[in-house]
DNA sequence: TAAATAGTGTCTCTAAGACATTATTTG
DNA sequence: CAAATAATGTCTTAGAGACACTATTTA
């Protein structure tokens, strides 16, 4: 039996905020968006990486989802990234202000383009490499957990759904969406069961350019649909999870 | 820029709570957990199902997971299942008592000897077959949505892991565990594919019994690990997510 | 024509699907 | 032995992996 009526309404509510998990691949490695924790008075971990989030705004906030992108949109400028809800974490220890939970997300975007935004309360904000499942530095809060568990996520996808593909501009070759699929997972892929693969999955359409250089020309594509994941029918590797 | 310093705390918070989809096998059906709203005044949807859940006691809950095990304990007085979160769920509108936030976790049982304890403010608890993507009853809140994805993330998963083996009793025969998957799937599996797989994955061991009637006796199994799910290298239909 | 990368073909291997066959119990 | 279900075997097929080979551009 509870001890208090929750009809009442009038028991302690923790605190409740977003975080977000922004992946990116430039220089040919997998990179995380994290924000620096501002120096104010009462604020935790000053000057420690985080991801980027924050409060909700129940004022300004319809939902947990319009709370995400709106932070994404302050942090990044892109409008319509691919966006998945990671989890949640809560309990009484993980921010010394008290009892409070976090919604994460983790969004996919490319490099080109996006630079990321101080803004808000955050003294900077940059792109860190990722290595093996974490970065280099310490993260407030528990950021290193929340982030290990993005990259996980990821990498398990990534054996078995076009996720990858949100990480390129518009416009990639073959070779480029195969060096990113490479990237993620850190191991080489086989050329032609890729291939194969994308093409059978019909993910992907040709668009009527091509890349030059010292070399043959390749072939340019774009994505079917830039919203959802396509899912393949096995993993790449067979002892993948 | 934020209109309201964070440092204060002084801004609104929402509510938050947890809700639990707790699923079984019995009468070879798929059947969730669902438990009748109270009538008090202030109650929302009184008498409507709902999922089992409520408010997160911060003086109790140390964190999310124990508050979702604290109830899962409260309904259904078993210790240990199999447990899992499943997102979480956040908007101004989803009660009508004011911006809240809830954190979903799935659990699955097995149903014998677990008798649905009414307990707390609930006024009953009940099995329900699920049909399709949810119940026949009308559910509370934005019940049905989190049961929907629930029941899509267990179809999912059930294509390439051994989690159904957590909806069966200690032991079990290979037959069973077969009719669990098809029950779970709602579609028939090759025998000779399921046995190869389920061997192959290394996820069951005999044990010295058997299990009797008016054929052949069946050779008894248990699980390896009651804790976590083993990965089967691909999916059961190739057709599938 | 050499360098470089794009793109394809062949052969093998793993595990699922269809379906038949054998095995072992009870009545 | 008949009925019933357990358990296994055979053959086919889809798609990944290894790796060689051909194609097309620039310098």
């Amino acid at each position: 039996m509870p001890r208090k009526s929750p009809a009442s309404l009038s028991f302690e509510r923790p605190l409740t905020s977003v975080d977000l998990v922004i992946f990116t691949v430039r220089e040919t490695r997998l990179q995380v968006l994290l924000a620096q924790r501002p120096e104010a008075p009462g604020e935790p971990y000053p000057l420690a990486w985080a991801l980027p989030g924050g409060f909700i705004d129940v004022d300004r906030d319809a939902n947990v989802e319009a709370c995400a992108r709106r932070k994404l949109a302050e942090k990044t400028g892109v409008a319509s990234p691919y966006l998945e809800q990671l989890g949640s974490w809560g309990s009484r220890t993980r921010d010394p202000r008290g009892w409070s939970t976090t919604h994460a997300y983790f969004a996919l975007m490319p490099s080109d383009g996006v630079e990321p935004r101080a803004g808000g309360y955050a003294a900077a904000a940059r792109w860190h490499p990722v290595q093996g499942d974490g970065v280099k530095e310490r993260l407030a809060f528990d950021h290193a957990e929340i982030l290990a568990t993005a990259i996980e996520r990821l990498r398990s996808k990534v054996e078995y759904t076009s996720l990858p593909a949100f990480l390129l501009p518009e416009e990639f070759t073959l070779t480029e969406l195969q060096q990113v699929y490479e990237v993620v997972l850190d191991r080489p892929l086989n050329k032609s069961a890729f291939r194969t693969r994308v093409r059978d999955a019909g993910l992907i359409v040709e668009v009527p350019r091509q890349r030059s250089g010292p070399n043959r020309p390749a072939q340019l594509y774009r994505l079917k649909d830039r919203r959802q994941p396509v899912f393949f029918p096995r993993t790449f590797n067979p002892r993948a999870e």
